[in-house]
DNA sequence: TTGATTTGGATATGATCTTTTCCTAATAAT
DNA sequence: ATTATTAGGAAAAGATCATATCCAAATCAA
C-alpha cells in the first residue's frame, strides 16, 4: 500500500488558548464547547453535521464560532484532536494499570467493547464515521484522520511488542498484519454499536476478541 | 439488544419494471442506471451524495430520476437493494463451489478481503457507509440498512452451522456472537479499504483471518 | 477617560441542494 | 388521426447551508 503517514504526538492546531490579550475575553469554556461538537460529529459524521447542529449543541451563535475556529474544517479539525486527545488519555490511563501485555491487550479491547454499547454505541466513533466519507474530504480533513488511524495501529504494535517481550502473548505472522486485524474488528464493532448490534456482556464479549488475538 | 429484525427474501421497494404501459416508454435501463447510482453512495455515503452527483453519475436529469423513483430517498432505497442483491449473488456464486462448510467460510472472507482493496476498497461497502451515518435516517432508510446487516449475519451462521455439520468447522462459545465478531473484522476491514489500510497478499491476508475463526 | 482590540450575536449574502413545474417528445389505445 | 399517458429535461422554486458583515458589549493599555 501507500505508505502509512507516521503517527505524531504533534497535535492538529487548535485555536491558542488566548491566554488574556486586550479585548473582550471569551466567555465560553473553549474544551467545553468542543466536546459538544464531538458529539454531533460522532453521530452525523462531517458532512450532515451543518452549522446550526454546531450552534444549537454548543448553544453558541454561527458568528462566535467562526471567530473560534474559522469555519466548519475548522471546528472539525479542533473536535478531532479533542476527541483522539480524549480517547488516548482514557486507553494511557486503563493501559497503565495493565500489569502485562496480557493485561494491556484485555485493557485495549475493553474500552472498545464497552464504548460499543448501549447509547455510547449509537453515538458511534468519530474517527470510524470520518473514515466512512473521508473519499469526500479534502487532504486538510483527511490526513489528521489517516494519522488517527495510523497512531491505533501504533498503539496495538505496542502492546503486542510488550505482550511478546513479557511472554504474556504469542503473536503469530507479522504482527502489522495481526495488528491491523484487531483493529478491523474493534472498529467493526463500533459501527455495529450504531444500530446495537454489539450488546453483549462485557466482559464476555471482552474475553472472546481475546480469544482470537491470543 | 433489540430483537434484530429476521432477514427476509423479499426486496425492498423497486419501481415496477414498468414492462409497457401507455406512454413513452423508459430510454434507461434501470439496472444500470442503479449501478451508477451505487457507486455514488458507495463512494460518498447518503448525506454527502447530491442530487446533482446522481445525475452526473447517471446522466440522466433530476426530472427523470424524480420520475423513476421518487426522491432522493427512493435512488438509495433502490440502489441499495440492487447493491445488496448484486453482493448477495456474489456470494452465493463464490459459496456454492465451496466443498465444505470450511471453504464457504473461506471464500466468504475472500469475498471481503477482495473488495476491501485498491480502487474498489477506496469506493467502499454501501452498506458500511450507511451504518455509519444511520442515525441521521428515518426509518424508511435505516430499516432496509438494518435488514441488510441482519441478513449478513444469518449467512455466516449458515456457514458455522454447515461447517459444524460437516465436522470442518469448531465453532467455539456462542455460534451468534461469533458471527457478529467475523462481521466486524471484515466491515471494519472494508472501512480500512477506504484509506488503503487493507492491502495485503489477498491470499495471505485470507488465510490470517480464517486463522482467527478456526 | 479614551482608543485599540476582541467577543457575541443578529443579520445578510451567496452558494448549493432537493424538489416541483412545465413543456416537448414518444408510445398505446380508440 | 386523435386522445390519453408517460418519459425527458430545462428551468424555477423553495429550503438549507456555509460564510461574511456589522454593531454593541467588554476588556486592556494609555
Amino acid at each position: 500500500m501507500t505508505q502509512m503517514t507516521q503517527p505524531r504526538m504533534t497535535q492538529t492546531a487548535l485555536p491558542e488558548p488566548r491566554s488574556a490579550g486586550p479585548g473582550r475575553p471569551r466567555e465560553f469554556d473553549l474544551a467545553q464547547v468542543l466536546d459538544r461538537a464531538v458529539l454531533v460529529f460522532r453521530e452525523k459524521g462531517y458532512n450532515a453535521a451543518s452549522i446550526g447542529d454546531l450552534c444549537a449543541a454548543t448553544k453558541l451563535s454561527s458568528g462566535s464560532l467562526y471567530k473560534a475556529f474559522k469555519g466548519k474544517q475548522g471546528i472539525f479539525l479542533a473536535a478531532l484532536a479533542r476527541y483522539v486527545s480524549g480517547r488516548d488519555a482514557v486507553l494511557a490511563a486503563r493501559l497503565s494499570e495493565a500489569p502485562s501485555g496480557r493485561a494491556e491487550l484485555r485493557a485495549f479491547i475493553s474500552v472498545y467493547v464497552e464504548a460499543s454499547q448501549g447509547a455510547e454505541g449509537r453515538t458511534g466513533c468519530m474517527v470510524v464515521a470520518a473514515l466512512a466519507e473521508i473519499t469526500t474530504f479534502d487532504p486538510a480533513l483527511s490526513e489528521p484522520v489517516r494519522q488517527a488511524y495510523g497512531r491505533l495501529e501504533a498503539r496495538i504494535l505496542g502492546i503486542f511488542a510488550r505482550g511478546q517481550a513479557d511472554g504474556t502473548l504469542r503473536v503469530c505472522g507479522d504482527p502489522v498484519t495481526r495488528a491491523r486485524l484487531l483493529l478491523y474488528t474493534l472498529q467493526g464493532m463500533r459501527l455495529a454499536g450504531k444500530v446495537g448490534c454489539a450488546e453483549a456482556g462485557t466482559a464476555h464479549l471482552v474475553d472472546e476478541v481475546l480469544q482470537l488475538f491470543d
